[in-house]
DNA sequence: GACAGACATGTCCACCGTGGATATATCCAT
DNA sequence: ATGGATATATCCACGGTGGACATGTCTGTC
């Protein structure tokens, strides 16, 4: 992946999906929880665009099939790690997000009184 | 609008107009040309999502068409202003962005040396 | 040990947004 | 006057989304 920018930018599941797994590895549904969570309920993941991301994801190599990392549990989970170049291309996306939201600012700017 | 939250978060195309008129009032093609410069070329804003972008928002009152901004302006083009509510809600959509990526730098804390 | 309900993954399908193609009209330069 | 560029507007095929549904498995209770 020598120009992750081409790849940008990521659609909100895919985003979502790297960032939550970008602390520890998790399962499917653990994915989901967390970016309901961190999102404050702003984003569902439903299971359609769950699982086929994933897919997706390990196809492109964001994400690996990686063994729980816990001894007994659930066997029906399947767990998820990110990979080097799914890292990479999170930072890429946060590095555009932050450029985004600096140019909306300095358009802004004064408009903080305003409420 | 008593709560923008509940719009959020935005398309990305409603977003970038938005964003556009957040300084000056603006014509379609203009727009989109805006917002692809400011994107450096990474977005690019068909005339189908533009102009229904444009008769949406300003249907829920976030733009508003208003009077060239010079004199000999070609008569063809229809400019756009954006309302209070449209800033309003540009404001609340870049407030998320940046909770967004404050986020996410928490967590990609110290990735920086794999830059 | 059998049953019920919850959990986890996976598939299918209808809806919606996107953006390119196309159409129409008008402006500007030669 | 003619041709090319500009501007708005509509139409349609494509792709992504996410809810409904299906299947299988685990856990708790009696």
């Amino acid at each position: 992946m020598p120009n992750p920018d081409a790849r940008l930018p990521l659609r909100p599941p895919v985003f979502h999906i790297l960032l939550a797994l970008s602390t520890e590895a998790r399962h499917g549904l653990g994915i989901a929880d967390e970016a309901e969570a961190a999102s404050q309920g702003a984003l569902r993941l439903g299971p359609g665009t769950l699982y086929r991301s994933l897919d997706e994801m390990a196809g492109d190599g964001l994400v690996e099939p990686v063994p729980p990392p816990e001894e007994d549990a659930d066997p029906r989970r399947k767990y998820y790690g990110i990979t080097p170049a799914g890292r990479a291309l999170l930072q890429a996306e946060v590095a555009r997000l932050e450029q985004l939201t600096r140019h909306a600012r300095a358009r802004l700017a004064g408009d903080e009184l305003a409420g």
